[in-house]
RNA sequence: GCGCCGGUAGCUCAGUUGGUUAGAGCGUACGACUGAUAAUCGUAAGGUCGGAGGUUCAAAUCCUCCUCGGCGCACCA
């Protein structure tokens, strides 16, 4: 130091504030090592054993899927779990919080598909169970890989011991609990069109399919009536279909209870052709008004009348005759009429085929109409080809399945038409270039086939899964509220639940079925059953013989054993029973479950369902949702816009506790957004809150708890900013207890950076930096500052636990006994005696006497009449009595850090600062008067001569 | 398309049962300090509360419509 000045002869004998602990955080370095801290401390185990004998708090954990890193929106998501589980841990509760993986499901088998091509090997050629031990190993790497991400964002957890979808004795519990649905009737074989690819023969997902332009035959095909209505004698409805191969599995026709339709005759035929048109004279048919023209025109016809409105009332209720009627001496059947709200006159004739075996919306105008499941038919097996139930096709192709022609046009259409036409039944046909799903793997079209599927009934009315379900709605708390609208609104409406895939990766739906299609139930059975899956997983559902399970009781070769897996949603909606009900370190239900909005078709319903069907109620007491994370301009992330963040870019360049603060700010139950400058709110926030920290370290360095001071005889800023503690805890753990996080960091920031850094320490400087340590004030200014650091940092470690536990590292020993980590504490328990109403209400009033000084002087500095607030003497003229009042027994010097201030007669000259929101104060700045201390620096008249030392330092110092 | 949710200063958020000139923190600008110093302090500027109607003496707040965005809508976790 060069610095030759006289007055730096005195900052030995200040007391300055001194700690190690560093103004810069370096997160992305220190994190990892704190961690690492942690677990050799054991850190989990010792909360466990803190906590025994504490109410249980239980947030049960949603699975993530393990497959891939994290993204932001499993960050967010674990980190608001970590928040509310370190709150409850901290506010008292014995807060478990065990994390798990969903393992089973499509993603990871795509993945291992993949790998095995990229070894030469197809899916169909590898046994299931070699398959399954790789989706196996697949899903352990991402659980390893997953679980560190997690641990990174600071989640504290039983990571040694989470639970697994797929741990043998999970997949056994999950069997257990279909088999319970089973058990008590609710399970059954329906029947529903899927997507299949008949070239690899298997049911393909949404996101599965790519759709091309596919060349389609189409035809235009009669339906007589079996008893005409009054005045449509003689009349043919007419459809129009892109597919003849469903025609065999029409059962109904659709007409639009919205359209225009009527009765037209045919008059004439174009002769100008080298063939006859199908359509002749006198012909009578039922037409949408707007299609009529372009049906005629395909069908050849070039005159027509229209002899009347037909009106969709008259066609209610009306059968048909199916076009193939006594084709191979079947299709004797009756057609049904049915209303369809799909049905428009923008293409076609304005009725349309109805196969609801082969379309979602054939399928649900049939269960609409009450018509029966099992009048279904299976007109189409696994390979493409009809069945028996297709009389007089069986074996026809719709696409050819192998060799180079896969996925060519097999020969079912030709022979549809070739019937239709013998059974004059055909109008028209004609060809269309439309969009037409396509598997993504073969390339090959793929058709909607009718397949057995199992259900979980969830029903009606009294008594009813649904009626259960909903009632436990009512008892269940939302946040926010609006979240049980959404999960009613969608119970009431949904269909039964669809447990069954035809896929490999999965829990075995475990059911033994007879000839009728109906489960063989018995519970010694199931018990075997249960037995087997605990000790082999799925395989051994898949590979054990029939008789093993059925013993001697039943004839294996009366009973199929189904080969279907379950439905992954089941799995998860199961992890309550695997987990809760069965950890001893657990309760049911949960207390919580707390996932992303989109669970409300997801997880809380399956859980719901689940532990309604099962126990009779949900397997939680309450649900709490959060948002997505979009981007700065609120888009959704996505790889094309470019604008994805993930976590790990957050934490290697900023560290965990800003992503932590982040979510802490924001309001999570809407979606949240995340970019550059939100991010750099965030560390701007956390710079603030470190260096009060930082400076309550220091500035109790050396501490001793023997000069602390009672409350009761601390000067009365002390007792204004205890208040304001007791204020702001009780306000952030008020937060934290309604999961109101981001009210909890704006309080306590605000204060931290207010109350604190911008006016109470400010104001105690001097008397920190000047005072003789023995002065009371100073002993009360330090006090205050031991319970601020105690308190403030246990609010802060939910948040950022990392610095908290390093703030608590630098603690100075003064402060008393410490224990291993600073997430072994609870929240302080504030006295009640800090409350002071009437006291904080005055000091809200000075402090806005303050702030028209500080005005004031910032006047002057703008005059570049004084620099620092020390040069500045304050003259105080308030009109107020009752301001007056209260102003007259403050240290205004003090408050304003001013080295100079005086209270004047009011009213002051008109010349004088004032602000309008402080009506009746004035404030008159001048030159504080005599030389500066050269200790303190306050210019006083007592001060001998410039750099000497006023009474205070003298005296402090001993001199 | 349908169901649900949301749109308050550049950013993150407050705005109680509709009631005086819509608030805070951060950021920004300018200034101060140089004994919290890649820190700290002060002052100031920033909003037709998504838009349009309506109810009312009075609307960010209640109603309707529109717009933008999000989530969900069955082999996707």
């Amino acid at each position: 130091m060069a610095d030759d000045q006289p007055k730096n002869d005195y900052k030995d004998t200040l007391f300055l504030p001194a700690t190690e602990f560093p103004m810069r955080g370096g997160l992305p370095k220190k994190e990892p090592q704190i961690l690492k801290r942690w677990d050799e401390m054991g850190l989990y185990g010792k909360l466990r054993e803190d906590a025994k004998g504490r109410t249980p708090y239980v947030l049960h954990d949603g699975p993530p899927y393990a497959n891939g890193h994290l993204h932001l929106g499993t960050a967010l998501n674990k980190t608001i779990k970590d928040l509310i589980v370190r709150t409850r841990q901290m506010a008292g509760f014995d807060a478990n919080y065990v994390p798990g993986w969903d393992c089973h499901g499509l993603p990871i088998e795509w993945k291992v598909e993949e790998a095995f091509r990229g070894k030469g090997r197809k899916k169909e050629d590898v046994p299931p169970s070699e398959f399954r031990t790789e989706c196996r190993a697949y899903a352990a790497k991402w659980i390893d890989i997953q679980r560190e991400e997690f641990r990174r964002l600071g989640v504290e957890g039983d990571w040694q011991n989470p639970y697994k979808t797929m741990d043998f004795g999970t997949e056994a519990a999950i069997v257990a609990e279909f088999l319970t649905f089973a058990e008590k009737g609710l399970v059954y074989r329906g029947s529903k069109p899927i997507m299949w690819s008949p070239v690899e023969q298997t049911a393909l997902a949404e996101a599965e399919i790519e759709y091309h332009d596919h060349q389609s035959t189409t035809i235009w095909v009669r339906f007589p009536f079996v008893d005409a209505p009054a005045g449509l004698e003689g009349a043919d409805v007419v459809i129009w279909t892109t597919t003849p191969w469903t025609i065999p599995a029409n059962r109904a026709v659709c007409y639009g209870e919205g359209l225009g339709y009527g009765l037209y005759e045919v008059e004439s035929v174009r002769d100008d052709l080298d063939f006859a048109p199908f359509a002749k004279p006198g012909d009578r048919l039922i037409l949408a008004d707007a299609l009529h023209e372009d049906v005629f025109a395909a069908a050849f016809v070039s005159g027509f009348k229209r002899l009347s409105d037909v009106a969709p009332s008259q066609l209610a209720g009306t059968k048909l005759k199916h076009p193939l009627a006594g084709h191979a001496d079947a299709y004797g059947f009756e057609v049904h009429m049915l209303p369809g709200d799909h049905v428009t006159d923008e293409a076609g004739t304005g009725f349309v085929h109805t196969a609801p075996s082969h379309g979602q919306e054939d399928y649900f105008a049939w269960l609409a109409a009450g018509l029966p499941l099992d009048a279904i038919p299976y007109t189409v097996g696994p390979d493409g080809a009809y069945t028996d139930e297709a009389p007089g096709f069986e074996g026809r192709k719709i696409f050819r399945t192998d060799g180079k022609k896969a996925g060519k046009d097999g020969d079912a259409n030709p022979e549809v038409i070739k019937a239709l036409t013998e059974h004059g039944s055909l109008l028209a046909r004609g060809r269309l270039t439309h969009s037409y799903p396509h598997s993504w793997r073969s390339k090959a079209p793929v058709l909607f086939r009718n397949t057995p599927q199992w259900f979980i009934r969830v029903g009606e009315g009294e008594g009813s899964l649904r009626e259960v379900a909903l009632g436990a709605i009512e008892d269940t708390e939302f946040y926010p509220p609006s979240g049980r609208n959404r999960l009613r609104g969608m119970v009431e409406t949904r269909p039964d639940w669809l447990v069954s895939r035809q896929r490999a990766w999965g829990v075995p739906i475990t059911l033994f079925v007879d000839a009728k299609g109906e489960p063989l139930v018995d519970q010694a059975v199931n018990k075997r059953i249960i037995e087997a899956v605990r000790e082999g997983g799925a395989d051994a559902w898949f590979g054990t013989p029939a008789e093993d399970f059925l013993g001697g009781s039943y004839d294996a070769s009366q009973y199929e054993k189904v080969n279907d897996i379950l439905d992954v949603w089941f799995d998860s909606g199961c992890t309550h029973a695997f987990t809760l009900e069965a950890r001893d370190d657990l309760t049911w239900p949960a207390d919580l479950y707390m996932e992303g909005s989109d669970q409300h078709r997801g997880w809380f319903q399956s859980s719901l369902l689940e532990g309604c069907g099962t126990r009779g109620r949900a397997p939680y007491k309450a649900v709490f949702t959060h948002g997505f994370v979009m981007d700065d301009k609120g888009r959704k992330m996505s790889k094309s816009l470019g604008n994805v963040v993930g976590p790990d870019e957050i934490t290697n360049k900023y560290g965990a506790d800003i992503l932590r603060i982040w979510v802490a700010s924001s309001d999570v139950q809407e979606d949240i957004r995340v970019g550059d400058e939100i991010l750099s709110s965030a560390v701007d926030a956390y710079r603030k809150v470190r260096n009060t920290l930082r400076y309550l370290l220091s500035a109790l360095d050396g501490y001793d708890a023997k000069e602390a001071v009672s409350a009761s005889e601390m000067p009365e800023l002390e007792r204004y900013i205890l208040h304001r503690l007791h204020e702001v805890d009780a306000r952030v753990r008020k937060g934290f207890e309604d999961y109101n996080f981001k009210a909890s960091w704006r309080a306590l920031s605000e204060f931290a950076i207010q109350d604190l850094s911008a006016f109470y320490f400010d104001v105690r400087k001097d008397c920190l930096y000047c005072d003789a340590p023995d002065n009371v004030k100073r002993r009360s200014t330090r006090t205050v500052m031991a319970q601020l650091l105690e308190t403030m940092v246990r609010l802060l470690a939910p948040v950022c636990p990392f610095t908290a536990e390093e703030v608590y590292d630098h603690f100075p020993e003064g402060l008393g006994e410490r224990k291993p980590s600073v997430h072994l504490l609870q929240f302080s328990e504030l006295p009640e005696s800090y409350r002071d109403e009437a006291l904080a209400e005055r000091w809200t009033k000075l402090r806005g006497i303050r702030r028209v000084v500080t005005g004031a002087i910032e006047e002057r500095r703008n005059e570049k009449e004084i620099r620092g607030s020390l040069d500045a003497a304050t003259g105080l003229y308030i009109d107020d009595a009752e301001l007056a009042e209260l102003a007259k027994d403050q240290d205004w010097a003090e408050l304003a850090i001013t080295s100079q201030a005086m209270l004047g007669p009011s009213p002051a000259a008109d010349s004088a600062f004032r602000l309008a929101e402080q009506p009746g104060v004035a404030v008159i700045i001048s030159r504080a008067e005599g030389d500066k201390c050269g200790r303190c620096w306050r210019i006083l008249p007592e001060v001998p001569e410039e750099g000497a030392l006023c009474l205070r330092c003298k005296e402090a110092t001993g001199a």
